[in-house]
DNA sequence: CGAATCATTGAGGAATTTCAAGTGGTGTGG
DNA sequence: CCACACCACTTGAAATTCCTCAATGATTCG
């Protein structure tokens, strides 16, 4: 079922040169899933994590595609393939369909952030999202560039950069390293999304 | 398994007085599904047409809820209940998968639209998305009103009539009524659209 | 070390929002 | 049937947010 592949970052997710469809999962590293528009603007729609599992559809051009945000081991599995479990197996159906729901929840979150929230609020809570991932730790290691955090807000990259060091103005933040954020304050954050 | 509800614009969904998570068929009318901030900051991410099936996540607070544009009947299926067919029967579990993919592709598209297209762009692609329904007939009619438009579009009414009125004068759209867009350029909306 | 890439900062500008006023259609009561 | 009120929509002007362009600083890699 598992069919680990080294990623280097950047490198789209093709099987045997052309594309397919198919769900995968995060081994090590993170992944990243946009779509790019034909003049090259971008939107990340979500961001992997190791254990996370998600689900591509790459059928047509117009569809999601994945790329490596740090050299990354990942789990692929055709959807031809689970076609077929799902066919005789109801509980992997199921869990299938789980996964969409579970993807589809956070897509509807981030549809009220690009669509309503202000810069600090999104910036705000991206940070969160991030910091949830290890909550005891107020140390948040950035593994994506400011460019993919600009995508995924749907911000410029200077409006990000802009919005951490008034976050560190504010107190909120530590900016000790541009990968590297020390979630300070979480009350504040918290306040600032909405 | 059709339990068909007569319902009143701006009704919540609700089932026995208290939110259940359940899908939901349109049969006649016009559905939309949103989430909204504590400040009342409303994003809608799908409307739904007769015919069209969707699925909602009520289970706690922070998710989506479902109100009707227009009167409407719509067929609910507790959740509950799909639980229990999709342990018996493998290709409801398989129509639920595919019912949320579709779904979650759908959200994507609305992703690179809230995070990345200008408001011409938004307005003409939400144009084109109402046009696809009935392709044949350029006369649409519009259900809803400029303030779901807005919250489905990220942005104000001001900026969606604006909008409007500016493709009435390129030439691409006539407005007959504030209900009703005749779509008598579409290759000009195509290009406009990104 | 130097080149290249990524990130930060600043100034100016453009797109959208906000605030405010005006228009148009619809329904109700006289 | 008309007058009025109400609501949604439209339009305009000012304000704001975010973006663009440009320069500087930091980091990585050969």
């Amino acid at each position: 079922m598992r069919n680990p592949d080294q990623w280097r970052p950047t490198k789209f997710v093709r099987h045997g040169g052309r594309l397919v469809t198919f769900d995968a999962s995060v081994v090590s590293g993170v992944v990243r899933t946009h779509r790019v528009l034909d003049d090259g603007r971008r939107q990340i729609s979500s961001f992997h994590f190791p254990g996370d599992v998600f689900g591509l559809e790459m059928s047509d051009e117009h569809q999601s595609s994945a790329e490596a945000v740090t050299s990354c081991e990942i789990g692929l599995v055709k959807r031809s393939m689970l076609d077929r479990m799902t066919n005789e197996n109801t509980a992997c159906a199921r869990e299938l369909w789980a996964l969409a729901s579970r993807e589809l929840s956070h897509a509807r979150s981030h549809l009220m952030l690009l669509g309503r929230k202000t810069a600090v609020e999104r910036v705000a809570s991206f940070l969160i999202e991030l910091g949830a991932r290890d909550s005891d730790d107020d140390a948040v290691k950035i593994p994506m560039s400011r460019s993919d955090i600009a995508d995924y807000l749907g911000l410029t990259i200077e409006t990000v950069s802009r919005t951490l060091t008034q976050l560190e103005r504010d107190g909120a933040i530590e900016l000790p390293n541009c990968r590297q954020i020390v979630l300070c304050n979480r009350a504040a954050l918290d306040r600032l999304d909405a």
